[in-house]
DNA sequence: GTGGGTGCAAAGTGTTTGCAAGTGT
DNA sequence: ACACTTGCAAACACTTTGCACCCAC
């Protein structure tokens, strides 16, 4: 039932996607034009290489399949461009901690999200945290502060029964 | 009356202390021993200048006062000595995701603490969040995995009516 | 005495920045 | 045309590391 449940979603998303990211890459050149800023090539292929990924990537990462897209592009320019991509938030930071950063296109904005940081697989599994809407509002009105942002993260094992197990329990039993 | 309580508490705070950090000094040449690490002058100046601190610090805080302990402390042992504070947890790690960590004594290690982190003023607020024990039990039975840390943080503004009275309320209002 | 610890300085790493040349509007 | 953007490479800031000397055990 869960089972298919995630499989409908999944579906749904495939079929949503294109359409999605063909909307979200117009959103970008609105954001751009509204900012004054210009709709160059590097940025859209930068932009096209974000909205690629399913997942995390790194800065590194989106160089290379910017490149892929664009040749011409630097690592220079990706640096200029993820700060203009997370403020219209058509991509969004996720930093755990490590020494460089990692990102993750906004496809399915929806609620807040959690992470799982997996310490055997090296992978981070995003999972909802809607709760995390009630604890902002709680520390807003408790402390009289305006929050701008949250993070929830949890390192964990994801083999705590069987070690040979190798990874990828986390993923396939929660929703991710 | 709560004037009068937290005085009471600051005082009972103070009584404590010197026998407090006595023990957590003695804590840690403990631990050094039962790692088979050596008791050095420098490691135990940077342990007493840790202590020394009753909020966030940072390696080159921890420098310039372990240097007034021992002049001899460099660097790069400082360095070396700030993982195995760590993993003593006579101090902990707080990463706000600057480019440089923060570290804090575990004087009175309690409840789980979450972070408030002000854009305003630059400040670092720890407030309790007991919530958040359940919530890594949640996790743990969910997606079947050992949570190993978990992580909290709110940044915000804290200045969300009056622009001109600066900083200073979140940590007067709350708990800390 | 010996093996871990230390200080120094250099290297490392992800990210930022100055500048001259290029390009969208 | 003009101002914003770009690529390149150097600069940055924090942290780590190689090495010769030192000292706790």
């Amino acid at each position: 039932m869960s089972e298919s449940l995630s499989q409908f979603c999944l579906n749904k998303k495939m079929q949503c996607q294109q359409t999605d990211v063909s909307n979200a890459r117009d959103t970008f050149k609105e954001f751009l034009n509204s900012k004054g800023l210009r709709v160059t090539t590097q940025r859209l292929a930068i932009f096209d290489a974000a909205y690629g990924y399913n997942d995390h990537f790194t800065a590194e990462d989106l160089l290379e399949s910017a490149r892929l897209i664009d040749d011409s592009v630097s690592r220079a320019t990706v640096y200029r461009a993820l700060p203009i991509l997370t403020q219209s938030s058509l991509i969004r930071e996720v930093d755990v901690g490590r020494d460089y950063k990692f990102y993750m296109a906004n496809k399915n904005a929806t609620t807040f999200k959690a992470q799982v940081i997996c310490l055997d697989c090296d992978k981070i599994f995003e999972i909802d945290a809607p709760f995390m809407e009630w604890y902002g509002k709680t520390v807003a009105d408790k402390l009289g502060l305006e929050v701008v942002t949250q993070r929830l993260q949890v390192t964990a094992h994801c083999q705590s029964d069987s070690k040979s197990m190798g990874c990828g329990n986390a993923p396939s039993r929660g929703n991710h």
